[in-house]
DNA sequence: ACCGGACATCGATGCTTGTCAATACGATGT
DNA sequence: ACATCGTATTGACAAGCATCGATGTCCGGT
């Protein structure tokens, strides 16, 4: 990458580069803030565990259902859980013996907000 | 995991296990077809390459702009396009010297749906 | 026919990540 | 006190991935 300005075509009106919307896209900023939470959610079994947290009663879970819901180590499920719970999408909350991860509606929602604006538009 | 089996709780009705409305939820099937769409996306380069290019005109733009908009190596960016495409989440097309990608609308819809469906109840 | 520019591909490299077996921690019941 | 059960942590390993430099390929202009 030689040149580390952009915006001229480097002649005249030339067809390509019509100059990209910048200021209606995202930053580099606001996707390296975003992009950890996909990332937690980019795989299988955490999306799945997020699935059937948010369809369990009050939108929780306890462990034990959920390392019976695969065919995976408990120590495999319990890293997930963790870096869904680092990410920010998991609630963990201690119930005697037990631990209950729960949905993050905010966080869930602002990966939603992320297709609504970006997304969709007809053509 | 000694259990191999999972439905019956060891003893009685112990409080624990409310058995998680498994039919609403996930499927793996439905994860592992759902995963690679998000793992394409969880990158902050490649979810502002789709960014930017939802914000170009037409929602498509050319490759030669893209390169300028980070400080990577061409390389780089062309790799990344490339996972972009293979997911499904881009078109391509060649006009001339130039390359330009576009976003399909309906993989990044189906994104969307999917945090619809899964995500925003109040309680 | 040649050169130059736009993208893609290849091979290598260092870092991240998913998984497991083993172990540690903490609460409960006996 | 002790054994037990549920969950977290540690250490290790293989696989995957983001990045780069170098090279290849295709196209347009001269």
């Amino acid at each position: 990458m030689s040149r580390t300005e952009l915006p001229m075509p480097t002649d005249a009106g030339l067809a390509c580069c019509t100059p990209l919307a910048t200021g209606a896209a995202m930053s580099m900023q606001q996707a390296e803030q975003v992009a950890p939470l996909l990332k937690a959610l980019a795989d299988p079994v955490r999306l799945r565990l997020v699935s059937l947290i948010a369809a369990g009663a009050g939108g929780e879970a306890c462990v034990c259902d959920l390392n019976d819901a695969f065919e995976l180590t408990q120590a495999t499920i319990s890293h997930h859980l963790k870096v869904l719970h680092s990410a920010g999408l998991l609630d963990r909350e201690k119930r005697g013996v037990w631990v209950y991860y729960a949905v993050r509606p905010e966080a869930l929602s602002a990966v939603a907000n992320l297709f609504d604006t970006a997304a969709l538009q007809p053509a």
